[in-house]
DNA sequence: CGACCGATTGAAGACACTCAAGATGCGTGG
DNA sequence: CCACGCATCTTGAGTGTCTTCAATCGGTCG
């Protein structure tokens, strides 16, 4: 904990923010230094989580919000007949528990899908902070409805009825989401499993396994296990508008 | 328009929150009427809608949030391939034009359903008076996360790889959603053609008609055209979670 | 009343699912 | 280091469900 550590500890701490490569993703964006270093003494604690961890669980009660720092998580709710749907896989740079505002607890359960690491934000203080600093403000709105977009590009991806499409949607997405991160957007390494893949599209993993297959045949893209590189980008995306 | 006319109706303009049978369920719930005013001065307009009417278009500038007072939409996005996939139907007291945050433009549209009036939102107002309104600010986060759920539910639906469980989960949260304003759990209008319907869901509306026809034969519901009873809740609870 | 739009119904076929077996990769322990 | 077991992914064959294409019905409005 850093109040065990000396001052080098605790300043390094509070710097994080202004060092983060995920800044201009995340609240900081667009803020003055000193707003971030209002943001960054905000931070309650930046937490590593192992492959399989949980960060919430639904209908946990809410507290705070989440950033993702490093690695990927997935979102998933139960339904009251105890079928899973898998909501979201999540990469650094997004936010996460917003669901939970409505009610006092979490709707849905958050995994870690790799070894992650999150930054915690305590919601009391977020909404202290935010209504002084209006920047702050529009960036957490940003990032909400950024969000709300990645819903309904799942949504589009669901609503295709070739299930080709929808995973070379996926792809494609999953290829624009890596990009932003300043990755590469043609080599991409898939964290989820092809059941949680499956599930998040609305098919069986069998086929996503055969799709996978056929794109590979169809010249589109070289999978090996989680591994998948992009050869032919108009390819794809022709092929999820069909 | 209200410049046009006397006090009395700028009065009445004014005091609408207060007066507005929704205001339990919109921005000015949990506020006090002093508050509750200052929301009321910030409704820049409330317009009318006639069925088809179109409220915002897919990259047209974002100005305003909206809150629907009486009527129905239906917010759709068209995919670059030209594919048209319906996001969401919304009912009296949800906020409409969340998703515009991120960008500075509209991600979809929004039309009409069947006559309808919104309240609009200047957004620049809403950023400002939040600031010094608390309870607004909280609220407001409320209202979006609600929306959130809702596509969550949404998601759930389409996931379901049986046809009939997406139909019987849909009427069973369009029911839902009925109550919440307060009005019959059991016999539903539905607003939207069944080529929505059917888009919304991920299938075509032949598909749709028939199962309209099964639960029928089943005897969990009555429809007639777009009116549908209920007859056994529990009965359509269980075939949405087969 | 006749035309039109939306909804229903029918028949045939395609596509994704189910069930099942086999392959591949990974970690563990001998 | 290899052998083993387990988990994940792939591949195969057969079935069922949803889609497609087409015709009919019903209600609404000029």
């Amino acid at each position: 904990m850093p109040a065990n550590n000396p001052a080098i500890d605790l300043d390094q701490v509070r710097r994080q923010c202004a060092r983060c490569d995920l800044r201009e993703l995340c609240l900081p964006a667009g803020l003055d230094s000193a707003d971030v270093d209002r943001v960054d003494q905000m931070v309650a604690d930046r937490t590593s989580l192992a492959s399989g961890d949980t960060l919430y669980h639904a209908g946990s009660p809410f507290r705070a919000l989440y950033v993702i720092k490093s690695g990927s998580l997935k979102t998933q709710a139960v339904s009251e007949g105890g079928e899973l749907q898998i909501l979201g896989f999540h990469l650094p740079g997004e936010i996460m528990g917003f669901d939970a505002l409505a009610g006092e607890r979490h709707q849905c359960s958050a995994e870690a899908l790799e070894a992650s690491s999150v930054c915690r934000l305590p919601y009391a203080e977020l909404e202290r902070i935010s209504a002084s600093v209006p920047g702050l403000q529009r960036q957490f709105m940003r990032l909400v409805s950024r969000e709300m977009g990645d819903d309904h590009d799942h949504m589009a991806m669901m609503g295709r009825n070739q299930a080709i499409s929808r995973l070379a949607l996926f792809l494609h997405s999953m290829s624009k989401r890596q990009a932003r991160l300043g990755r590469s957007a043609d080599q991409l390494t898939l964290t989820m499993s092809r059941a949680d893949l499956a599930n998040y599209l609305g098919l069986v993993l069998e086929t996503v396994s055969r799709l996978f297959g056929r794109l590979q045949e169809m010249g589109v893209i070289e999978v090996r296990r989680r591994e998948v590189k992009i050869l032919d980008r108009e390819g794809l995306k022709s092929i999820g508008e069909c």
